[in-house]
DNA sequence: CTACAGGCTGGTG
DNA sequence: CACCAGCCTGTA
């Protein structure tokens, strides 16, 4: 187990801000999150002012510290923002805890192409039943608390990612089922794209490319256009310049911004505050019931 | 029941 | 170029 303090962290608002979709609480004790990612497995638990993890300190520094962008200040942003921007002001504040994960770049590929024109709750459901059907099973360590109300390290087992392989010779026959829909034959493509050795060199490019070249290497696969492309540099390549339009922002956008969003203002980092309006507008319905409303 | 999901493709004007 | 119908299917 791990222990670390970690400003401007939030896993409920992480979770729930829709760039990853195989982080949940445990069924069996909602103070436990589970993380599934990049084949890896962890669970943790937030404490008085700080978080603990099932890992030991050497697995956090090479996988997770990582994934949650923990040498990232965030506050260094939020002060950045236009004081007179109240949108994004109350946007900030509602997310505080919200941030933009180094996901791997093969599953946001992936999960990105499985978000086009669908929601959040099918999204979820598809990824998982993905992992379930075509993943390797595996175990890793998690948090149990033990009689005497300390967490202890208990064996789980897990679902890993598919690799590009298996959901090639899975076949549109092995992904139906999933609930996939018309986009099966998109996901099968990259998964042609990026299997073999090939493919892991076109990964690595697309892994050097800046934002521009990187967008357009992604725009040239099937089934990626301009959104989709945009949230693989965002939460796959860490381009937290890039911007997704989708149907919210684009809805912020024309009630909020009607002159544009301010992208010179924030260039480099628009992405980062994109997620932070994203996060304020679809989590809107629970913001209502909770001022009853 | 209809409308709509973190859109994209392919065809048309 | 701009425009847009059609697409799978679960959920509100």
């Amino acid at each position: 187990m791990y222990r670390i303090q970690i400003k401007d962290m939030d896993f409920e608002q992480i979770a729930r801000s829709g760039q990853c979709f195989r982080m949940k609480v445990r069924e069996e004790d909602n103070r436990v999150w589970t993380i599934a990612a990049a084949g890896e497995y962890v669970e943790a638990v937030k404490e008085e002012d700080c978080f603990l993890f099932s890992c030991g300190e050497k697995e956090f520094e090479e996988t997770w510290a990582g994934y949650f962008d923990v040498q990232t200040d965030y506050g260094c942003y939020k002060r950045g923002v236009d004081s007179e921007d109240s949108y994004l002001r109350e946007a900030m504040e509602w997310g505080w805890g919200v941030r933009i994960l180094h996901q791997d770049l093969w599953e946001m590929l992936v999960t990105f192409l499985i978000s086009q024109n669908n929601n959040i709750t099918r999204i979820t459901g598809s990824v998982k039943e993905l992992c379930k059907q075509l993943g390797d099973k595996r175990k890793g360590t998690g948090l149990t608390m033990s009689s005497d109300g300390s967490w202890e390290e208990t064996e789980r087992s897990y679902d890993a990612f598919p690799k590009p392989e298996s959901i090639s010779s899975a076949g549109l026959k092995g992904l139906s089922g999933l609930g996939l829909g018309y986009r099966d034959k998109y996901i099968l493509s990259i998964a042609k794209t990026c299997g073999g050795s090939e493919g892991e060199q076109w990964l690595l490019d697309l892994k050097e490319a800046d934002y521009k070249s990187a967008h357009t290497m992604l725009m040239e696969q099937y089934g990626i256009g301009r959104k989709v492309a945009d949230c693989v540099c965002l939460f796959g390549l860490h381009h937290v310049g890039a911007f997704p339009v989708d149907t919210h922002v684009r809805q912020i956008l024309e009630v909020h911004y009607p002159k544009g969003f301010p992208l010179e203002r924030y260039q480099g980092y628009a992405g980062i505050l994109q997620q932070y309006m994203f996060y304020y507008k679809i989590n809107q319905i629970s913001r209502n019931k909770l001022r009853g409303t």
